[in-house]
DNA sequence: GAGGTGGCGACCGAG
DNA sequence: TCGCCACCTC
């Protein structure tokens, strides 16, 4: 791109919703209710008389059965759940426990029991996978009328949704454009450029940042505390807050943070708008509660003083997303906050065996300031979690590729396979290693599809085609391909747009009809107008998808990486293609731009059997029967960040995501760590996570990594374990690649056996054999730890270093140590400040 | 205005 | 190590 400012932002057009329209206009009064008190005990029976919207739902469920199927399956507690649906209900609901099941359930209820037709139901959930969850599990319930919920979604699709009904209420255009995390910081950075602000010292990403957790915290601008407004940029963080708001109008956009927070505006300066949604949603559903933050929560209770019958469901162990401000203290403040709340505990663990429970159970019980559920589960201990070290990432890709061949020679599907990393970075390897094995995988979330450069340009034009105002659009791609319209004439289209208070456009269109462009920029605009003219003609013909074909062409964007010899070109071309196929199941292109607004990853290849590879966070809500969790290592998981920006609270929300990973498996959850990382491109010789240090030994079983170079490996369930690199170390790797004074020690430790030495048995060659060395080692020694032994790290054992003393490290140099906690020592090196390093790593100085 | 290069920060997580 | 951005030259 040019050094031209290219914003892009995703323009949306209303879609209006036919069925859900016409649904609402059906008169209240022929509303097929069939009220029950919720005090009156539920019969078992289907609703006596169903009315249309009941009978097709029952026939979608099972049309010759007498009971309602729906609810047979229910324990007791899961049953009340479902049937309490008069007031405000808090469902307080472990891992596991069958919680998306109440929500669907609930909703199948209220459906077949004619309480309400599908489009009065709200139900909101996080992420747009567990939207789709759930959206899946209650058409396998409730068939096709599962389509006519328009208000199950995001909050943030929901929020849009208002938003685009009532845009003039809030000072919003209609098809007001949704900029993305990408386009805010562009637009912040001219900002800050605009107040002669050093972008340096004071990055737009900070700033984003910051006003983001306004948002998430309700505060418009003139909301924020003085003081707080005062962080940034000396003082300058209120006023800028205010000047991007005003920016935002200006260009009729809003970001991810004003779907809520003008929703809340909207309802609070419009009763008479509130009013109709309080008549409208008869009941709200709300997933995952523990993550709502303060926003989320105050759009959420002005929409519940309607019906009141509002249910939230959640799992204080399962809070992760603090860091966007989510509030923990919502759940806790629930009964106090919805007068007359009804609490229901489901502890009831159905998905995963003994092992796998009792080593997340024992794993978050570390955390302190819980509500405290006890799990429990009646089916069999099944297999132990293992925990195996890896030497580096790419052997613990080796090894979980292996793995999984295994388990797919057994039969096991694919799809139920998931790979749960900390950060995204980590799934490189994997799908690096998965296409030399041909191993069909599929990554959720990850480097997201519509925010590649291409995408995003072509997505610009389609955006100018759908509407002559779309400035950040048209900025994007008025010179891609290389045009000859540089940051000059872009500075002379914007100040007659400015001055004329017009969109960029009708600027262009006015200059090309005067004298003050040269001629060549002039004819150049000129064609690239009547090229939208022309697609706009053909827009009202073609298909939305021939149109997209027909402006990537005639835009010569195709031809501009087909000319482009570059390595990644061929990769942009077939995602050019993907971005066409994935416009297909839509009705026309304004239903496509609003949906890529908010779902910034494509759901494609659903359904087939696939390794399943996400973030811990998107994973939350799902489950599988095997789980691979990698990258157990202190610094990434802990993550390093989370411990330096909140401390105890953040290492806290590590862990509880550790409990979400775990939880998520129902057969086998395979925990690795590698004793090598690549972290900015350097190797890094890296601990084993403290959360290792807290599972129980006796619901683990620790195991050697078997994806060691040139060992074939006897497959799954092979015998114990095979040989390892490491036992063949001294041959091929011990005097030469690795010869550190760390590997020699480590070498000289494994041959001193494992119990020899001081108790160092954890150590050296990192993990894997520290990992392994434990087991052997686990008679001696105690540490003051949970049911014995230590699973992967420390052994307790004396050390045989002592504060003050002077080390040295052969990567950080000298140093001198400030702590020990087994075999970690903290030292503070002269030169690269203070670490945590195994003592194997280290020698006297 | 285009194209090349060197320096520097990033790799936490959702919509 | 990679990708972005600022800066430089033509």
């Amino acid at each position: 791109m040019s050094g031209a400012l290219a914003i892009a932002v995703i323009e949306c057009h209303f879609v209006l919703d036919r069925e859900s329209r016409s649904r609402e206009t059906v008169p209240l009064t022929q509303l097929p209710l069939s009220r029950r008190h919720p005090a009156e005990p539920a019969p078992d029976s289907p609703s006596p008389r169903p009315g249309g919207i009941a009978a097709r739902a029952l026939a979608g469920a099972a049309p010759a059965a007498p009971e309602t199927p729906y609810l047979s399956g229910l324990n007791p507690e899961q049953r009340a759940a479902v049937e309490t649906l008069e007031g405000p209900l808090l469902v307080l609901a472990g891992a596991g426990t069958g919680k998306t099941r109440v929500l669907t359930t609930r909703i199948a209820h209220i459906l077949a029991t004619g309480r309400a037709y599908p489009s009065q139901i709200l139900a909101v959930t996080f992420t747009n996978k567990a939207a789709r969850e759930m959206k899946d599990r209650i058409g396998t319930m409730v068939g096709d009328l599962v389509e006519g919920m328009p208000w199950l979604g995001t909050f943030h699709a929901i929020g849009v949704r208002i938003l685009r009904r009532h845009h003039e209420l809030v000072g919003l255009k209609s098809g007001f454009t949704i900029l993305d995390t990408d386009d805010q910081i562009r637009l912040l950075k001219q900002l800050l450029t605009a107040e002669n602000i050093d972008d340096k010292r004071w990055p737009a990403r900070l700033l984003a940042a910051t006003i983001d957790g306004w948002k998430n915290r309700g505060l418009s601008p003139k909301d924020v505390p003085a003081g707080e407004g005062a962080v940034f940029a000396n003082g300058k963080g209120g006023t800028l807050y205010a000047a991007y708001q005003a920016r935002l109008k200006a260009l009729n956009a809003v970001d991810f943070g004003d779907l809520l927070l003008e929703g809340i505006r909207l309802f609070r300066e419009n009763p008479d708008v509130l009013a109709e949604y309080h008549r409208k949603f008869k009941y709200l559903l709300v997933d995952e509660y523990q993550d709502t933050n303060v926003a989320q929560y105050l759009w959420l209770r002005l929409l519940a003083q309607g019906s009141k019958n509002v249910c939230c469901v959640g799992d204080d162990d399962q809070s992760i997303y603090g860091w966007r401000g989510a509030e923990v203290d919502n759940i806790l403040r629930f009964e106090s906050d919805f007068p007359g709340a009804a609490v229901i505990r489901l502890e009831r663990n159905y998905r995963s065996t003994g092992h796998i429970l009792a080593a997340a159970s024992h794993l978050i019980a570390h955390n302190e300031g819980r509500l405290g559920k006890t799990l429990f589960s009646e089916g069999d201990d099944g297999e132990r979690v293992t925990v195996t070290g890896a030497w580096d990432s790419g052997e613990e890709a080796r090894a979980i590729g292996d793995e999984i061949e295994a388990l797919q020679r057994a039969g096991h599907p694919l799809s139920q396979i998931a790979i749960l990393v900390r950060a995204s970075f980590q799934m490189r390897e994997f799908e690096d290693r998965f296409v030399t094995l041909g191993l069909p995988y599929r990554v959720i979330g990850g480097p997201r599809f519509y925010e590649r450069a291409e995408i995003r340009d072509a997505l610009a034009y389609l955006r100018c085609v759908n509407s002559g105002s779309d400035d950040l659009a048209f900025e994007r791609i008025v010179n891609v391909p290389k045009r000859g319209i540089g940051d000059a004439t872009l500075k002379q289209i914007h100040d007659v747009a400015r001055a004329a208070r017009v969109p960029l456009q009708d600027a262009v269109r006015v200059l090309t009809e005067s004298e003050e462009l040269k001629p060549k920029v002039r004819s150049t605009l000129r064609g690239l107008l009547d090229m939208f003219a022309r697609w706009r003609e053909q827009s009202r013909v073609l298909s939305h998808t021939e149109l997209a074909e027909i402006v990537l062409d005639e835009s010569g964007y195709t031809e501009m990486w087909q000319k482009d010899r570059s390595a990644e070109a061929a990769g942009r071309l077939e995602n050019l293609k993907e971005l066409v196929r994935s416009m297909e199941p839509f009705e026309n292109l304004g239903g496509f731009l609003e949906h890529i607004s908010l779902v910034m990853d494509v759901d494609n290849g659903a359904g087939e059997d696939a390794v399943q590879v996400m973030t811990l966070h998107s994973a939350k809500g799902l489950e599988f029967d095997t789980v691979f969790l990698p990258g157990w290592e202190e610094g990434l998981f802990p993550h390093q960040r989370a411990l330096d920006d909140q401390g105890k609270a953040g290492l806290e929300e590590e862990r509880r995501l550790a409990y979400v990973g775990i939880t998520r498996a129902r057969a086998s959850a395979r925990i690795y760590f590698a004793s090598n990382r690549r972290i900015h491109g350097l190797w890094n010789s890296t601990l084993p996570s403290r959360f290792l240090d807290e599972l129980p030994d006796s619901h683990v079983k620790v195991e050697e990594s078997r994806g060691g170079m040139g060992w074939g490996g006897s497959g799954y369930g092979g015998s114990s374990y095979g040989e390892s690199r490491f036992d063949r170390a001294g041959g091929s790797f011990g005097s030469s690649s690795y010869s550190t004074p760390g590997w020699q020690r480590a070498q000289s430790q494994r041959e001193g056996g494992f119990n020899a030495g001081a108790g160092n048995v954890g150590a050296g060659r990192g993990g894997a054999r520290g990992a392994h060395g434990s087991t052997h080692g686990s008679t001696h020694g105690s540490p003051p730890l949970i049911e014995g032994t230590l699973v992967a790290s420390s052994t307790g054992a004396p050390s045989t270093f002592s504060r003050g003393e002077r080390v040295f490290h052969v990567k950080f140099g000298y140093g001198e140590i400030t702590g020990i906690d087994g075999n970690k020592l903290t030292v503070q090196f002269d030169k690269a400040g203070e670490k945590r390093v195994l003592e194997t790593f280290i020698e006297k100085a």
